[in-house]
DNA sequence: AGCACGCCGACT
DNA sequence: GTCGGCGTGCTC
């Protein structure tokens, strides 16, 4: 069936809108007629709303009484490939398609007409009379050439008020006008010469090169240690996109952190990328979403939810440290931006190259199966050498209490400060103890509304729940027993292990960096710049540092609890201990000189932390991917979470217990239900979850079955059901 | 999502 | 008698 690209006015046309109704209203075209994809706004009730034309009218709502579509906006129409990519997700996440058009349309004033602001040109015509302030003016505007300037900008430039070039236009020898306010983004010039690259680089470049050249989809992983210059690689597959003139987009983990990124690329092309996240202004996102839809910017570098952007011709998709877990997102609209950015370059014909060090046991799954290419760096740049990795066995060290650095571990760090290098400890728990325990009786102090310990952070001086943010005072009296000056803190965080370190190395300059400790990234990023030029000799850091962050200095990396990530039975612990430690390893002996890392551990025969040490990832990796294997899990089967959240125990309880009683339409397909069992955080702010988990066979339709069983009963009053599809976690 | 309609409790 | 609580239902 063919679809007709064009509504006369009149035709009945479907039109979605972001408003929560589950389906497609009829409108009737407007004035002029539209396209299929328009973006429109049209009469809702008493409201006006955007939309956008999905198709023919569906003729199932009376003709007479269909109104009529207000009018069509100033914006790219939503081209076919987007609307088949919005359909394919929400059927994959079971997310209504309202609730995706609105993840697609996060621009403010979408078909606002163009806004435009006050510009001054030159003019042939000379002042009659010539002061100093004019000719500064003048000679201002000559050197931009033809550019026209905004009255601020200029009156900075000649170090003029802006009285002065009024009085210039009003005598006719400089233009006033307005032109529109989104100017495109400067060019980036792909013909500029890379960096020198390595043979390995080059090579692999080459292979990337030719995967775009051919412009149809393909998903290559990029896999190469840290500092083997994935960057500087895929960088090259962006500038071939961009010289087959077709757009190109970076996904990035941790959005807030990439002013080294926008220099490299800067380096590389001769200008910035446009940026697109939660940081950039309302005017900024309206103008990089209009300039996606013309093809106005070629290269966009953003956090998980560009990959929405209605982009006119995207040839490339880079996804970077694609085994981040913030590419999950866990709230809203839950979906992976990793996997989603394979459906969308499928859709659109696009290459997708998903780098990392420590790739996704999906992905390497998929990539040893032969359904993704694989490109391997495993060499350092330059003079780089990887680390070496040793553990210090826990067992053999005499602590005191209280203290986590070991005797071992303190000689290490003794010897790097003495050699003017910079040591790393690396804890991933934030605050300073993350118990607050009472001698007494034993009680521990937990937050009031969730399921949770609170940690108690010295900084703030007051504890913390790290599930829903709520404080309180550290208090001096138990509240279970009633006995004063018993309270302690147990356990390290890192605020306490940098008291630790203070009181070990005196002498030494210590930072934390943990995100808590900073009002805003910009500070944060202060912080990070300030060390890497060596202002400081021992870092304390959780997760944060694990990230992208070059510190030339650093050496040694100590990492105090090697066991942390290990505990619990989430299947993706070993996984996700892996990826960690190896990533925090990587920090050290970035540069010239050659780096170790130290784990201290209770278990140096755990199978993960010997797969850390040893060389032999690949290994590690097929002995993972066999034991999900022949567990059933993903990425062999498929799994979903099924949360509901209640403010009622028993309620919420006795309707999972039911749901899972009544699982015959996922019986038909071969799915289980696992549960119902309290959510792995059983209580968030007064609410409390409990989980079921299904498991189905990778054929399986899951969804179709998933829709069919949740549909069998309404849920009461304020519980709410919400459905994972591939959820991070699965026990 | 908004916004109306509607059916029961405590007030001028 | 009326004001208003927010449960239920509709929006082409």
């Amino acid at each position: 069936m063919t679809e007709p690209a064009f509504f006369e006015q009149g035709t009945p046309v479907g039109v979605l809108t972001a408003e929560p109704i589950g389906r497609v209203l009829d409108y009737t075209a407007p004035e002029g007629g539209c396209v299929i994809g328009a973006f429109v706004e049209v009469p809702l009730g008493p409201r006006r709303v955007m939309g956008v034309v999905w198709g023919p009218g569906s003729g199932g709502f009376d003709r007479a009484r269909l109104r009529a579509v207000g009018q069509v906006l100033d914006a790219a129409p939503m081209r076919d490939q987007m609307r088949m990519f919005l359909t394919r997700t929400a059927d994959y996440t079971l997310t209504p398609l309202p609730a995706m058009l609105r993840l697609a349309t996060r621009a403010p004033g979408l078909g606002a007409p163009a806004a435009t602001r006050r510009v001054y040109r030159a003019a042939s015509q000379p002042p009659s009379r010539m002061t100093p302030a004019r000719a500064r003016v003048l000679a201002v505007m000559e050197s931009f050439g033809g550019l026209a300037l905004t009255l601020s900008e200029l009156a900075q430039a000649a170090g003029v008020s802006a009285q002065v070039i009024k009085g210039l236009a009003a005598k006719g020898a400089i233009l006033e006008e307005d032109a529109p306010r989104d100017l495109p983004y400067p060019m980036l010039d792909p013909k500029r010469p890379s960096l020198p690259l390595t043979a390995e680089q080059t090579a692999a470049a080459d292979a990337l090169r030719q995967k775009i050249s051919d412009g149809t989809y393909g998903t290559t992983l990029l896999k190469g240690v840290t500092g083997s210059g994935k960057t500087e690689v895929y960088l090259e597959a962006v500038a071939e996109c961009l010289r087959k003139g077709r757009q190109a987009l970076v996904l990035l983990p941790e959005i807030a952190l990439t002013a080294e990124f926008l220099t490299r690329v800067q380096a590389r092309f001769g200008a910035a990328p446009a940026e697109w996240h939660s940081g950039v202004t309302q005017t900024e996102r309206r103008r990089l979403w209009r300039m996606a839809g013309t093809g106005d910017v070629s290269l966009v570098v953003g956090a998980r939810s560009a990959l929405f952007l209605p982009f006119r011709d995207l040839g490339l998709i880079i996804v970077d440290e694609e085994h981040d877990s913030s590419y999950k997102q866990e709230d809203g609209v839950l979906y992976n931006a990793r996997d989603m950015a394979v459906l969308r370059a499928a859709l659109e014909g696009a290459a997708v190259v998903l780098a990392s060090a420590t790739p996704s046991l999906e992905t390497w799954v998929n990539a040893d199966a032969g359904k993704y290419a694989r490109l391997d760096l495993p060499g350092r740049v330059g003079a780089a050498e990887l680390p070496t990795m040793t553990a210090i066995d826990l067992r053999a060290e005499s602590l005191s209490p209280n203290c986590w650095i070991s005797p071992s571990l303190a000689q290490a760090v003794t010897q790097s400060l003495a050699q003017g290098e910079q040591a790393l400890l690396f804890l991933n728990r934030r605050g300073y103890a993350p118990t607050t325990i009472c001698r007494g009786c034993g009680h521990q102090i937990a937050c009031d509304d969730c399921d949770a310990r609170m940690v108690e952070h010295r900084f703030q001086k007051r504890l913390v729940c790290h599930q829903c943010g709520a404080t309180k005072p550290v208090p001096q009296t138990c509240p279970a027993c009633g006995v004063t000056g018993r309270m302690a803190p147990v356990g390290p965080g890192v605020e306490r292990l940098a008291e630790e370190t203070i009181a070990r190395f005196p002498d030494a300059r210590v930072a934390v960096l943990s995100s808590d400790l900073f009002g805003s990234a910009r500070a944060l990023k202060a912080q990070i710049l300030a060390i890497a030029e060596g202002q400081a000799d021992i870092i304390i850091g959780t997760q944060l540092v694990a990230k992208g962050h070059n510190f030339p200095l650093l050496t040694l990396v100590g990492v105090i609890d090697a066991d942390l990530g290990l505990q619990g039975s989430d299947m993706r612990a070993a996984e996700r201990t892996f990826q960690l430690m190896r990533q925090v390893a990587g920090r050290a002996g970035r540069a010239a000189r050659k780096g170790r890392a130290l784990l201290q551990t209770h278990q140096p025969d755990h199978p993960v932390i010997r797969a850390i040490l040893g060389g032999d990832e690949e290994t590690f990796w097929r002995a993972e991917a066999e034991a999900r294997r022949s567990a059933g899990m993903p990425p062999f089967g498929r799994m979903a979470g099924i949360i509901l959240s209640s403010t009622d125990m028993a309620q919420v309880f006795d309707f999972a217990s039911e749901l899972a009683r009544r699982d015959g339409p996922l019986r038909a397909v071969g799915a289980q239900v696992f549960g119902p069992a309290p959510a792995p955080i059983a209580r968030i702010r007064g609410r409390h979850r409990v989980r079921l988990l299904v498991r189905a066979d990778k054929a399986a339709p899951l969804q179709t079955a998933l829709a069919q069983w949740v549909a069998q009963l309404k849920p009461p009053g304020n519980l709410r059901v919400v459905i994972d599809i591939d959820p991070q976690s699965f026990f």
